[in-house]
This record gives structure tokens, C-alpha cells and sequence, in this order.
DNA sequence: GTGCTGCATGGGA
DNA sequence: GTCCCATGCAGCA
């Protein structure tokens, strides 16, 4: 059994992690304490306030008011106020709290929270404060403790599990059990201490705590400090600004002042909740809501993986401690009341740990978040619930975000803040601001209903750190490719994008720029969804805000944050909501269904570009055909030809095996392409078998490598045809051999646009409409094309191929 | 082929 | 150089 000395310098204790930690008790509040049976050095402490709150614990109440008084952890310091002599007030009717001391003989039988810093740091330390506990909170009178030590001395594993069920958190007897095997527990409120494993005991002394350390030994020893600034009691009336102005959320927000850097939870993950969303989270009961953190989700987050990775310092901070990568189930309640059941765990990672919340996608979906909105995590006092909140990247946040991100930067002040127009201000800060911040705005703007991308999703996030993942990866994004050079809006492109809701601003001139200033903020045009007829022509549908209706308009008209069906003024019949939908349900499902993956720099691509015209599924039954973006492929627009493109829809949705639809009929047509290459290949290889056999007794058989070479070249620039005409490839089938197939062929050949290899072979268009050739790309009307789409898009180019069969 | 799981990788602070 | 964490990806079911 590995002994250790007492770090305490003047004891010195040879103590033995199997029996010098004799004395360990339980804090009411749902932690424990180990200490040195000798000196009384308290080694490893849960302080609750960084843990679940059991049901009347963790609190004090104030005796007078009965206010319940937090100890002044990071998460809940909202509700004290810091006295210079250590003590803490009731905000409410500032009845303090005695700061009282203890000595080694004077171990509690709890323990209790003291202020000891005049300063504002908040210490919780076992040693400095005796309190016992009657149940309602922690009052110096009640005598009775329901946890006796006996019950609770902790064992040489030095792990214990404090059940913390609703039920026996009430009961006098509580049940402890051992840490392993406690997956299958479902620990709601499950209080426990994660301390050293019984294979590997870790004790530190204060100066040696190493954050990265596992959560059991670290930051929450007796020593561990719980820094708070000194907030006046003015400014901080009731833990929480009423009003959800910016430096209220910064404020309720607060990182320790100083000192463990490594323990100061990022801005990014600072609460910046309302009192509003505080309200509505907390409902009609009495509960107090303690904000702990927020997280922007990350594509990831939001991704189908089900997987939210949990800042480390937050996990470590307000969720249970975990000594296992399999972790706990955890319970968390969402704002509608609705508990959802998550697996908080962990995975080791270069000597860390990535804390990660599994399961989560049910309860994403339910939110209906996605990459760029903002998960909170709030603890519900004094129940310790805890809960989970959202809020949405909407413009009104990235206004603020940015606003906030300005400032982080330096860029603005409050003070210049307040003295612009929200809207002023905003462009400027923006426009100061990185290109890429800008571009993540820009990107997101006027972005249609439904699912957009994550990475667009994730691009909204409004602060430093999350704009800079746009081009962080190299993978993610090259720089020039198609995507980036979508995001590559100017700030005038932008400032187009936004649809100030009065027409006729005021012009302020700040450092001699003039701004245009609006009374109302400005706002991002609503989502709508983008579509191409049969005839090539492109329109927009957009749904009213009064009755859901779904209603046709202009392509090029640039829609308001709200509309409604009275200012459809390009169709009277349809600019009442009494007029009924002009999609029928089918049609509208297949609308909203191609929404998903639309958005709205495609559109724009696609009308700056005047897009490809290409045609999507049109057949003669289906004179109208919205045509959205496709989701096959990020870079593809509708009409692209690549093969990606090409092939039929997976999944939901499938073409039924009799479709006749243009990407079902290149299908099969490739299908039986291929069928007939491979044939080919055979015969050649049977050829080549018997060439090398006559080789055999004529001469040494042809490098195949210069065979491959020499057949490229006589097959027209080296191209190679996938989808070679059947009745040619039978006509040729006998000068075939020349064929060759090479990886670089192939990709060619799937790469080979379609106009051009259409413009090349004098083709018609795909598409009977006489629109369809108006792309950037005209192509030829060569011959009268048939009105039935004449495919051979992937047929082997080169620059100068005229025949490919012959 | 698809989805899940656990870990690895690498950019950025 | 270290740490965090978003995401990639191999292995597996």
C-alpha cells in the first residue's frame, strides 16, 4: 500500500492511503472530505458548490430573510455579497455571516464554507468552519447531523459514491457505495468524490495541483480558492441583472479575478444568460436558476454522432466527477421540463481529458439546434438540478456577440457603443473586424428555412474563437475552393444583405465616416427557398408569417425579417392569407424537403453566375419542378453534372426502379456502360492471354505500361468514356483493345463538366427549354436536339475530341 | 453500406 | 511547448 507524507509541512504524518486518510465525513451539501487523521489537513474536498446541490444543501440560508446564500463558488456567487472580514452577506437584508474559525481539534462534522479572504476570495475550507447541518440549510444552531462520520469514513479506495437520489437525499441514513460499478446508477443528483483511485492515489499539495490532474484531485481541496471580484452590492442587487443588457450577462458571468489562470473557465463558456431566459427556465416555482456555462455547438455537436464535447474545465467545474471514461448517466432537464438522459464521460487524450456528453441528439433535435446555437447549462438551487437551455444564433446575438466581440478587441468601448446606433456600430465593429468574422455573418444571412450546413452553422458563431474555425483546418477549407470563395462577400455586398426596417435612415458622421442611421436595428432578410422551373425559370417562395402559407415571388426580391401574405404584391390572387396555399401538401413537402441544404449563397452563386441551366428530374409529368440545391455535395449546385450529382438519391426518397427521370436514366445508362467495359476488359484480357501466348513463339510481348500508354493516345487525348454509347461500343468493340482504363482517366472523366463536354460534342442542351443553354456556358444549339434530354454528359473530352467511338 | 465507438490528429490559443 | 477541443477516421457491429 503506497503511504504518503502529509503534506501538511508541520505534520508530517507518514500517512497510508489504505489507513491514513482514517477520517473522511460527508458534506451535507453532497461532497466529502479526506483529511490527515494526525493534523487535520484536509486533502481532497468536494466543495458543493462546484458539485449537484442536493435538495437542502449546499446553501445557507440567511437566517433573517430567509434567502438562501450561496458559498460563493464561481457558479452561484450571485448571492452573496463578500464582506471585508470574510464573511458573506444576504443580499437581500445583508445579515452576515459569521467567519468562524477552526483548529485541528476543532474538525467538523461537516463541512461548512468560509470566507477568509478579505479580498474577495472565497475559500472553502473544512478546517475554518464548523457548521452542522438540521435539514434546512446551515445554521450554527441545529445540533443534529444526519450523517454520522462513522457512516462515512471513507475507505482505503478512497472512493465513495454519495447516492443522491431525490429520495434519499432526505433520509438520515445516506447510502454510499463504491465508485465502480456505479454506470449503471443513475445518479441525478448524484454527489460523489472521484478521489484518488485505491491503484493509484494522487494527492496534492496545494502549490502542486496540476489542473490537468483527474477532477479527484484537483481544485476542489480545502486550499482549492473560489475567487471571486468584489462586486458592489449596487450593481448586483439580486444576483442577477434584471435587465439583459450586455454587461449584465458579462457580469453574472464572472471568471475568477486571478491567480489559477488554468482554473478560469474562457469567456466563451461564460454564462450570458438573461434574467428573462432565467425566468423561463425557472418557470412558476421558486427555484433559484444558477447559470455555470454555455457552449456554442460545434458541427459536431450538432451533428448526427449524438456527442457534445463538454469544455474540460466546465465538466470538471459543474458536473460530477467521473474516475472512469465510461463516466455516469446524467440527467438534465430541458427549459420544457423534459429530462433527458445523457452519458457523461470522458475519453483520455494526450494525458487529458475530452469530457463529452453522449446521447444528446434527441434532445438537439427537440431544441431544434443546430451548429452555431448555444447550449446552457444552469443548476436549479436548491434541488442541484441540473438544466439545459438554448438559445439560437439569431441575429439579435451576433449583433450583440459582435458588439461583445468588438469589444474584447478592443475596437469599441461601451461607452462608443452607446453612443452610435446599434446599427452603426455594428457595421463598423463588424467591418473592423476580421474578414472572416464578417464572411461568417455574411454567410448565414437571408439563409433559407431548414437545415443549413454545420460548417455554415458552426461559421455563425459569433466570438473570436469560433470564427476563427472557418479557416483553421486546412482540410475544412482550402482557400480557394468553391466554398470559400463563396464566403467571399464585401462588406458592401453585406451591407446589402441587410434589411434595415425603415427606409430612410439618418446620417451620423463618426471620425468623419458617415453612417446611415436606423431607428430599429437592422435585420437579415428571412429564409426563404429558391427554386427553377421546368422552363429554367428561377423563383422564390417564401412563407407568411401570419398564416404559414407558402407564397411564389420574385427571385431577385429580398425579403423583410417578417412577411406576410399582404405584401405579395406580384400576385393579387395570393396576397391574402384567406387564399389558400398554391403548393398542394406534396408539392410543399418536396419544397421543404429540398430546403435542407439550400442556402443562400448557392442562390446567389447561382445568380451571379446565371446559373447552369441545367435540368433537374423534369419529365413530362412534371411541368413544374423545384429544383434546390443539392445536398449531395457541398459544391454542387443544381444542374451540376459531376458524377456525384448524377447519381440517384440514397436513402428516403429513392427513384422508383421504373423512373425515367434524366439522373435515373444516366444510371442505368452508365449501368450498362460499365456492364459492357466490363465485357470489354475481359475480351481483352482473354486477347491479351492469347497475344502473349503467340508472343510466345514471336517475340517478347509489348511493356504493358507503353500498351496502356499507346492505347490512351490513340483514344482520344487520353480521355477515357464511362459512358460510351452501347450500339458504339458493340460497333467497336473489335478496335477496343486500345482502350485503356487508368485511375487519372477516370477521374477525368467523372470530372468532365457536362456543358463542356456538351459544348464540345455540339450537343444540345439537357433540357428542352431554350433557357436552359443561357448559362454562363452557352452551348450550342448545335443540331436540334431531341426534347427528351440527350445524355452522354460523361462521355470522354478532350480539348479537341470530335468522335469518341470511332 | 451504414452507423457507432473510441481514439488520434492537428490548429490555435 | 502545453493544452484544449473540433473533427477525422479506423475498427467494429
Amino acid at each position: 500500500m503506497e503511504s504518503r507524507i502529509c503534506m501538511n509541512e508541520l505534520c508530517g504524518a507518514l500517512i497510508a492511503a489504505a489507513g491514513g486518510f482514517r477520517k473522511g465525513w460527508a458534506l451535507r451539501s453532497g461532497g466529502f472530505a479526506k483529511l490527515c487523521d494526525k493534523c487535520g489537513t484536509v486533502y481532497e474536498q468536494l466543495a458543493f458548490c462546484e458539485l449537484f446541490h442536493l435538495e437542502d444543501t449546499g446553501w445557507r440560508e440567511c437566517t433573517s430573510c430567509g434567502k438562501r446564500l450561496h458559498c460563493g463558488c464561481i457558479a452561484s456567487s450571485a448571492f452573496v455579497e463578500l464582506l471585508e472580514n470574510g464573511g458573506v452577506n444576504c443580499v437581500r437584508c445583508s445579515n452576515s455571516f459569521k467567519h468562524k474559525s477552526s483548529t485541528s481539534e476543532d474538525k467538523p462534522d461537516e463541512c461548512g464554507i468560509s470566507v477568509e479572504n478579505s479580498v474577495g476570495e472565497i475559500r472553502s475550507s473544512v478546517k475554518m468552519f464548523k457548521q452542522s447541518c438540521d435539514g434546512t440549510g446551515y445554521d450554527d444552531d441545529a445540533s443534529t447531523s444526519h450523517m454520522k462520520q462513522e457512516e462515512i469514513q471513507t475507505t482505503s479506495t478512497s472512493i465513495s459514491i454519495y447516492n443522491a437520489t431525490s429520495e434519499s437525499a432526505h433520509e438520515p441514513n445516506v447510502k454510499y457505495r463504491e465508485i465502480t460499478g456505479v454506470k449503471d446508477v443513475q445518479t441525478e443528483l448524484t454527489i460523489g468524490l472521484a478521489s484518488s483511485s485505491s491503484q493509484n492515489p494522487v494527492f496534492f499539495p496545494t502549490e502542486e495541483r496540476e489542473l490537468s490532474k483527474p477532477y479527484s484531485s484537483l481544485q476542489h481541496g480545502p486550499w482549492a480558492p473560489h475567487i471571486l471580484p468584489r462586486v458592489p452590492k449596487s450593481i448586483f442587487p439580486q444576483g442577477f441583472d434584471a435587465n439583459s443588457s450586455m454587461s449584465s450577462q458579462i457580469r453574472v458571468a464572472r471568471p475568477p479575478v486571478e491567480g489559477r489562470v488554468k482554473n478560469q473557465l474562457l469567456p466563451r463558456y461564460w454564462p450570458r444568460i438573461t434574467e428573462q431566459e432565467l425566468q423561463q427556465i425557472s418557470g412558476d416555482s421558486n427555484a433559484t436558476i444558477v447559470p455555470l456555462f454555455e457552449k456554442v455547438l460545434s458541427a459536431s455537436d450538432a451533428g448526427r454522432i449524438g456527442r457534445l464535447v463538454l469544455p474540460k474545465a466546465c465538466a470538471e467545474a459543474y458536473f460530477p466527477p467521473i474516475s472512469q471514461p465510461e463516466g455516469l448517466p446524467l440527467r438534465i432537464q430541458d427549459v420544457k421540463g423534459k429530462e433527458w438522459l445523457f452519458q457523461f464521460r470522458f475519453w483520455p487524450n494526450n494525458n487529458s481529458r475530452m469530457y463529452v456528453l453522449e446521447g444528446v441528439t434527441p434532445c438537439i433535435q427537440s431544441m431544434q439546434l443546430k451548429a452555431g446555437d448555444t447550449v446552457t447549462f444552469s443548476r436549479m438551487e436548491p434541488e442541484g438540478k441540473l438544466l439545459m437551455g438554448s438559445r439560437k444564433a439569431s441575429v439579435c446575438t451576433s449583433i450583440q456577440d459582435s458588439r461583445i466581440s468588438a469589444m474584447h478587441n478592443g475596437i469599441n468601448t461601451i461607452e462608443n457603443i452607446s453612443n452610435m446606433s446599434d446599427y452603426s456600430n455594428l457595421l463598423q465593429s463588424l467591418k473592423r473586424n476580421t474578414d472572416s468574422h464578417l464572411n461568417l455573418l455574411s454567410r448565414n444571412v437571408n439563409s433559407p428555412i431548414g437545415d443549413t450546413k454545420s460548417r455554415a452553422d458552426s461559421s455563425f458563431q459569433p466570438d473570436k474563437k469560433r470564427s476563427r474555425n472557418i479557416g483553421s483546418k486546412s482540410k475544412r477549407l482550402l482557400i480557394e475552393n468553391q466554398d470559400a470563395l463563396d464566403l467571399k462577400y464585401t462588406w458592401e455586398e453585406l451591407q446589402d444583405m441587410l434589411n434595415p426596417p425603415i427606409m430612410h435612415p439618418s446620417i451620423v458622421t463618426i471620425e468623419d465616416h458617415e453612417f446611415e442611421e436606423y431607428e430599429e436595428p437592422p435585420v437579415f432578410g428571412k429564409g426563404s427557398i429558391f427554386t427553377l422551373r421546368s422552363s429554367g425559370e428561377q423563383e422564390q417562395w417564401a412563407q407568411c408569417d401570419s398564416c404559414s402559407k407558402w407564397r411564389r415571388l420574385p427571385v431577385d426580391f429580398l425579403l423583410p425579417a417578417k412577411w406576410t401574405c399582404q405584401e405579395n404584391i406580384w400576385d393579387q390572387s395570393r396576397s391574402s392569407c384567406l387564399t389558400p396555399d398554391e403548393l398542394n401538401p406534396r408539392e410543399l413537402e418536396q419544397l421543404l424537403g429540398m430546403a435542407k441544404g439550400n442556402e443562400y449563397h448557392k442562390w446567389r452563386n447561382s445568380m451571379s453566375h446565371k446559373p447552369d441551366q441545367e435540368q433537374g428530374p423534369s419529365g413530362p409529368n412534371q411541368t413544374e419542378q423545384p429544383v434546390a440545391t443539392t445536398t449531395k455535395h457541398p459544391r454542387h449546385r443544381p444542374g451540376c453534372s459531376c458524377i456525384v450529382c448524377s447519381q440517384p438519391p440514397s436513402g428516403k426518397g429513392k427513384h422508383k426502379p421504373n423512373c425515367t427521370c434524366t439522373v435515373c436514366m444516366t444510371v442505368k445508362r452508365r449501368f450498362k456502360t460499365l456492364m459492357l467495359r466490363k465485357q470489354q476488359r475481359q475480351s481483352e484480357r482473354e486477347a491479351e492471354i492469347i497475344a502473349e501466348k503467340g508472343q510466345l513463339k514471336l517475340g517478347p510481348a509489348p511493356n504493358k505500361e507503353t500498351e496502356v500508354k499507346q492505347s490512351t493516345s490513340s483514344s482520344g487525348k487520353g480521355q477515357l468514356d464511362l459512358n460510351v454509347d452501347p450500339h458504339r461500343v458493340q460497333d467497336n468493340h473489335a478496335s477496343t483493345t486500345t482502350h485503356a482504363i487508368s485511375m487519372m482517366s477516370l477521374l477525368q472523366a467523372a470530372n468532365q463538366p457536362l456543358e463542356m463536354y456538351m459544348k464540345q460534342n455540339g450537343l444540345t442542351s439537357l433540357i428542352s427549354e431554350p433557357q436552359a443553354s443561357s448559362g454562363s456556358q452557352p452551348l450550342p444549339q448545335a443540331s436540334p436536339g431531341p426534347t427528351t434530354p440527350t445524355v452522354q454528359e460523361d462521355e470522354p473530352q478532350g480539348p479537341n475530341h470530335k468522335d469518341n467511338g470511332s
